[in-house]
RNA sequence: GGGCUCGUAGUGAAGAGGCCUAUCACGUCUCCCUGUCACGGAGAAGAUCGCCGGUUCGAAUCCGGUCGGGCCCGCCA
């Protein structure tokens, strides 16, 4: 006999089977024991009765602890209508034991299970495997693994190809400091992680890929925040022979479909997503990340938009990022193309300050989640660009 | 690199000079209980208040140091 899920059990009722999994509670009534079982896709009620089932049958179950990993086969039966229970999935459901084996015991959790949310999350990750263990997590980890099913169904249906770049490369001058790993064969140099890939993509489409995707690990070698890690992933794209209102359509499509499918409950505020000039955005919301939400209290509420026409310079001021050296610096990365009407103002090297990027951002609920630009193909632009921010032409090549 | 905070039973919190022989909830242990589902009832154990030093008649509490955690600024093409 195979075991089943716990939630499969309502569609198995008087038959015998067979569950593994932990013991979440133990509610002993003396000559009834209650035994709550979860395994990864939910909980099942299990009584033991005292005098039923194998010999020792009960004694055992009266030994069980939290956490125990446990077999049990017994009858699934349709509970009593004072017993459903409605707050749970198998709640109409519970299996009358008839063997039990304990695959192993377990010391006493360091903290409960059901209340990891409150615990330090030090401790957490000491004990991660506990913590792994809470619906929370489970949840977060089949919702991760969704969010991939459907990226990848849907940008193989849109002719994308996915890719793996490597990790172990060179290191780039710009951006995030990065993490480097001592090279055994060839001492004193370094590998280095990529913050993105961005190099390995932009190689694929000149190589002819056309349409990439991969769901990327990136590492950054800089100090956390709260909404900040060292090593993330990202869904990470690039398109050839496109303009920016192409790519916004793809991931805007993406972003729809996935909270339809994963999140039926909640509702998008606008569609299409509305899009918001960087002036705009920054004049009316003071912040180029608004949250455009017009109920804040409601949890169910998802306001995308899309934060576009960013200055392409800014003035260098004292911090001097982005290893500027003059007196303009970009803002986001120089390799992005400026807007096509202000390609003759890059060139003529006139109104600066003026001059907008394609780069945009998606941004929700007042929380940047992604970016990216029309790449600049001309090197004569190029040129412009780095001339701008205080390279002297004849160093660029 | 800078700033601000927090360390008290297994977990989460309360206590802010003497009321502390340190309180509460959950968890743990023992006994009772045939319908619970965060079961219930009765009882019990479990903390040199992060560590070192100082002030004081007296320190969990005030001061200094130290170690550990968290948050923020810088930084994050």
């Amino acid at each position: 006999m195979s075991r089943i899920w716990a939630t499969e059990t309502v569609e198995r009722i008087d038959e015998t089977v067979e569950v593994k999994g932990w013991v979440m509670s133990r509610r002993d009534h003396g000559k009834l024991i209650f035994i709550d079982l979860r395994d990864r896709s939910g909980l099942l009620q299990v009584v033991f009765k005292d005098g039923a089932g194998a010999e020792g049958l009960f004694d055992k179950a009266a030994t069980l602890r939290s956490e125990f990993v446990i077999a049990i086969r017994g009858k699934i039966q349709k509970r009593g209508e004072r017993q459903v229970n409605p707050d749970l999935p198998t709640g109409t459901v519970e299996m009358v034991a008839e063997h039990l084996e304990i695959l192993a015991e377990a010391e006493t959790p360091v903290f409960e299970i059901e209340k990891a949310a409150e615990v330090g999350e030090e401790l957490r990750m000491q004990y991660r495997y506990l913590d792994l263990r809470s619906d929370r997590m489970r949840n977060n980890l089949e919702k991760r693994h969704q969010i991939i099913q459907i990226i990848r169904n849907y940008l193989d249906g849109e002719k994308f190809w996915e890719v793996e770049t490597p990790h172990l490369t060179k290191g780039t001058p710009e951006g995030a400091r990065e993490y480097i790993i001592p090279a055994r064969l060839n001492p004193g140099s370094y590998y280095v992680l990529p913050q993105s890939p961005q190099q390995f993509k932009q190689l694929l489409m000149v190589g002819g890929v056309e349409r990439y995707f991969q769901i990327a690990r990136c590492f950054r070698d800089e100090d956390t925040r709260g909404d900040r890690q060292a090593e993330f992933t990202q869904m990470d794209m690039e398109m050839s022979f496109v303009e920016r209102e192409d790519v916004m359509a793809v991931n805007e499509a993406l972003l729809i479909k996935i909270v339809e499918t994963l999140y039926p409950e909640k509702h998008i505020q606008t569609v299409p997503f509305p899009r918001i000039s960087y002036k705009e955005a920054m004049e009316k919301y003071g912040s180029d990340r608004p949250d455009l939400r017009e109920d804040k209290a409601d949890p169910n509420l998802l306001a995308f938009c899309w934060v576009v026409d960013f200055p392409f310079f800014e003035k260098a001021n004292k911090d001097e990022h982005h290893g500027a050296v003059g007196e303009w610096t970009f803002t986001h990365n120089p390799f992005s193309a400026a807007i096509p009407e202000h390609r003759e103002w890059l060139q003529n090297k006139q109104n600066i300050g003026d001059i907008l990027t394609t780069q945009y951002d998606i941004v929700l609920n007042g929380y940047e989640i992604g970016g990216g630009s029309i790449r600049n193909h001309r090197p004569e632009d190029l040129r412009k660009v780095l001339e701008i921010i205080g390279h002297k032409p004849e160093s660029i090549d």
